[in-house]
DNA sequence: TTGTAGGCGTTATCAG
DNA sequence: CTGATAACGCCTACAA
């Protein structure tokens, strides 16, 4: 490899002066500077950042912990909005996946300490509480996509289900429908509760009575390995006499499974049920017909932002040890809902 | 941070001695070993990666390219794969994302050269062939899920899309079907064609001829922004006065699509009529219902053997510099599919 | 079995 | 404005 002596050689300077020139450092001549730039063009010459690092105690890099990457379809969004911040800021991210399990986990962060890394994104793929394993490690360090568990204190960031779950039943209500549907996420997750209030909040608030509403949960057990109730229920709610007029689901997959349900029953969506998810999961959202009115979440942002927060946090500016940053979800009205005739 | 001198001090010996106990180095006494090894956990120390790096020139650390993480679901499995074998192999992961774009592209290149990674793995999320801009940096790569154009020649690993579609379309005749429709993917992708020609492969060679396969393309246009016409055309095909008994999808979000045509014209699958995919998407091939047959691509493998096959390009061991290696496709029997009567 | 000297590629310090 | 020298944390080579 060609070290920054050789070029130094070649421009016929001290080694320093090359440093300067690489690292755009005042005090050197233009023409110096430009002698410099053409030995290093002509020898290909790129510093290696790891001898930088130990003299400087930076690497630039960021880590991201994940836990279930690619069990859930759109984690790869967290990680695409850290990777664009990363390569905005002159970053580089390095990746490790636990599967949930925490040895790995302890692993990856005596890992990523030996890597001298800045910081690290701990990034859960379901919107839930955590417990970072980091043993002895200690590394700058914020929570994407959850928050820590009461006693821990990490800054963090997340998507506000709540507020997203409100505006669609609001949605609902404001098209008219006064008896609705509503099938449950895994209450594992985080969301899931934070759905199902907001959606019980708003129908209470617009004057809906527990009547009027059909609750029922769509899957349960550990996740991943769930058992899956949505087809047999939504089946089940659409096949009852006083069938509701809008059904909710907790999120795209089950909306999916909501649309098999009601046309194998025959019914038309809109006009006969109106069907709602949560996600903006597009393959789904899209490739549904008609494509679904649904809720997206913030991922992207989330690990931008978040990826923003863990630079504060490193530069030490803000006292941001203890944020708690919350994203908007957005609903996304698209022609599954229509108003009640 | 604690050093190795450090713990040389505290365990009262030189700082190579450290050095020996932390690499496993023989000619320690068990007496040293355990002194040492004592104050290495009071210490908490934990060797920095990049000191030992400019030493020995290698970094242990292995960089991922991809072009569009996310915009494809199952993208994510392919990055988990080498993930594991990292792990598994002592190994770190670089991850970087290109967007497709070109001159992202060359910086990447020359940010994961400025870290002295060992390999890059060059990943496409969609099977097609690939011209690395690596410019004037050069790392020992293999491109995983595609391979380089004529010309270039980079040891590469891919998916037998061909064998997988000849299976599928083998099981669909099996079944006794002998009209079948078949939706094509977009055209840019590789997959797309090699797809198309063993399905025409395998029904030429078990004896339908042009006139029982009704063909159509399901999507066109750059890709991640295509124009897509698969439910209208899988509406069009299911309205034939002479509909087909199976209709093969490009993969499963086309059979998505399939699905709600059938179910919307009252047909029932499989009875009225058998429905395939390909990819084997869990999200969808499993949300269905009933649960689509479909062919599963080996995306985890991809990842896990790329990562293997870079790992012996590095160690130079084993003639790989053009090694092709293509990886088997599985068919997955579920219910959509079922015997003609 | 253990330690010393020196060097990897870079930057900090300070003198010229 | 430029360069010599030392230092970062670790490992190789060699000596003890």
């Amino acid at each position: 490899m060609v070290s920054i002596k050789d070029v130094a050689r070649v421009a016929g300077v001290s080694d320093k002066t090359v440093s300067r020139v690489v690292n755009g450092e005042p005090n050197v001549t233009a023409d110096t500077i430009e002698k410099v730039q053409l030995a290093i063009a002509g020898l290909g010459y790129i510093p290696n950042l790891a001898a930088r690092s130990i003299r400087s105690n930076r690497t630039d890099i960021i880590g991201i912990i994940t836990d279930f990457i690619s069990t859930t379809p759109y984690s790869g969004d967290i990680v695409r909005g850290v990777q664009d911040w990363a390569g905005a800021n002159g970053r580089t991210v390095l990746l490790a996946n636990t599967d949930g399990d925490q040895d790995r986990e302890a692993n990856v962060w005596r890992t990523f300490k030996a890597h001298r890394i800045d910081g690290v994104l701990y990034v859960a793929m379901y919107h839930r509480v955590v417990v970072p394993a980091a043993g002895e490690v200690s590394i700058p360090t914020v929570l994407v996509n959850s928050h820590a568990e009461d006693g821990y204190s990490y800054p963090s960031i997340e998507p506000d289900d709540y507020g997203g779950a409100y505006d669609l039943t609001r949605h609902l209500i404001d098209l008219g429908h006064r008896r609705i549907g509503y099938i449950r996420l895994n209450p594992l997750l985080l969301g899931a509760n934070q759905r199902l209030d907001a959606f019980l909040a708003a129908a209470q608030a617009h004057g809906l009575s527990e009547n009027d509403m059909i609750i029922r949960l769509g899957m349960e057990g550990p996740i991943g390995r769930e058992t899956n109730y949505v087809y047999r229920e939504a089946l089940d709610i659409l096949s009852l006499p006083d069938r509701p007029t809008a059904l909710v689901c907790g999120n795209d997959e089950m909306a999916l499974q909501a649309y098999l349900a009601a046309l194998s029953l025959g019914l038309r969506i809109p006009d006969d049920i109106t069907i709602v998810g949560f996600d903006d999961f597009r393959t789904v959202s899209l490739g549904l017909k008609p494509e679904l009115t649904t809720v997206a979440l913030p991922y992207y942002d989330l690990g931008w932002q978040g990826a923003d927060m863990l630079d504060q946090l490193i530069q030490g500016k803000g006292g941001s040890e203890t944020e708690r940053r919350v994203l908007r979800c957005s609903l996304v009205t698209r022609r599954s809902s229509t108003r009640v005739c």
